[in-house]
DNA sequence: ACAAAAGTGTTTCGGCTACACCCATGC
DNA sequence: GCATGGGTGTAGCCGAAACACTTTTGT
């Protein structure tokens, strides 16, 4: 390796992984047990390198894709963490990223493989080093996110319900919504399409099931009513 | 060096300050003259090296107290930036702040030293690399930050006018605000507190001068009211 | 019949916006 | 007197919150 230009000290640099998923009115949160020392066998978030030809982004795909077999997911960082002593293994600088996975569609044997475990999240075990604050800020970073965009493509079924979507924020945000504020205010975002098809398993009298449209859908509805 | 549990490659990781200023009714930017290859002597951020021993954030705060003298200077992590090619020395893994620093305290001496100039925001020249990117990365985050709390703490001077405040808004969000709402609104966050002094440079009536209340004394009144 | 969720409608309240308006004073 | 910013008041609008009410259907 070299670098002509500068002459200075190196870091190790590695990207954590907060990784959200939903599933039965509860948010869950993917831990695993470390597989090397330091604190081998003790809960942690999903971690791994930065290669030097890869952006930290890039790093914190490859660690989503080894442990759900998924790609494009939701990614976004959260925040770096680089108290020299957090980590007694040695000097390493991190950078957290929070992810939303469809829990429906990921490798659970993947998951399995790397002696992973979903966690409600207000049952998640204690975490090595600072990951527990990490995650705390990427549950922050979450409700910001949720409380202005509507969230849910990333962690519901292609199909759901109103209710599931608001059972999604309830879990999200640790409170209850008015049912029908809750169902207008969703309504008037533009971003759901009703579909011809009923959930009966949930009530009695049947909900409708609602998609999210993409972003290029929405936005040709908005020119109709524009013109 | 030694790092006997993890084996991998290391990374040059540096920070990259977005300092912000006010005066004159002008947001500005504070950028130098690059001192070394490669891109030398072109205008970039003030940056330097995360070393082995401090935080990120202790590494900005040592660019900051470099180039203006002062410390305590408020600051926020902005984003990482990881393109491989990003910096044309070598891989260089930055990690961006912004602050805010109070233009009439700082050493002036000290940034002509660095060959440092303040713009007007709008009138910047090209940065080098990714630097125009940081900066408007920077300038978003700055700009939710006052939206959702009244900023100019670490901006304007001790004391300052309502027309001050809003002034530094206006150059804030590039554009106008109600006086008389604006004035309604700040008031009411119940931050402000009213000196008995007037400014009589600035309008033929005069205006009050206001100073931003410390946390604690803000919590204080809280409590008061609530009992 | 009743429980339980679906879905709609209504009322109230608070905050934001757009103003109008008086005040004080330097020119 | 008039222009300028200081400062206050008010009417209208909109969205959030609280909640009533009707619908549908499985049990």
């Amino acid at each position: 390796m070299s670098h002509p230009q500068y002459k200075h000290q190196h870091q190790y640099l590695a990207v954590d992984c907060v990784i959200f998923g939903y599933e039965n009115g509860q948010l869950k949160l993917l831990s695993a047990k470390r597989k090397f020392e330091p604190a081998m066998d003790q809960w942690s978030l999903m971690g791994g390198w930065v290669r030097m030809d890869e952006t930290v982004e890039q790093a914190a795909i490859r660690v989503l894709f080894q442990i759900t077999g998924l790609r494009d997911i939701y990614l976004e960082q959260v925040q770096v963490f680089s108290q020299p002593q957090r980590d007694p293994g040695g000097r390493v600088v991190s950078i957290v990223f929070y992810a939303m996975i469809p829990t429906d569609q990921h490798d659970k044997s993947l998951v399995h493989e790397h002696e992973a475990v979903w966690f409600n999240l207000p049952d998640k075990p204690k975490l090595i080093f600072d990951h527990d604050q990490m995650v705390e800020f990427a549950h922050e970073k979450l409700k910001q996110k949720a409380s202005y965009e509507l969230i849910g493509a990333d962690l519901l079924p292609e199909k759901f319900t109103i209710l599931q979507l608001r059972l999604l924020y309830e879990a999200v945000f640790q409170r209850e919504f008015d049912p029908g504020n809750f169902r207008k205010k969703v309504l008037s975002l533009k971003v759901l399409e009703r579909l011809n098809d009923k959930n009966t398993n949930e009530s009695k009298k049947g909900a409708y099931y609602f998609r999210f449209i993409t972003k290029t859908e929405a936005l040709i509805k908005e020119r109709i009513v524009k013109i």
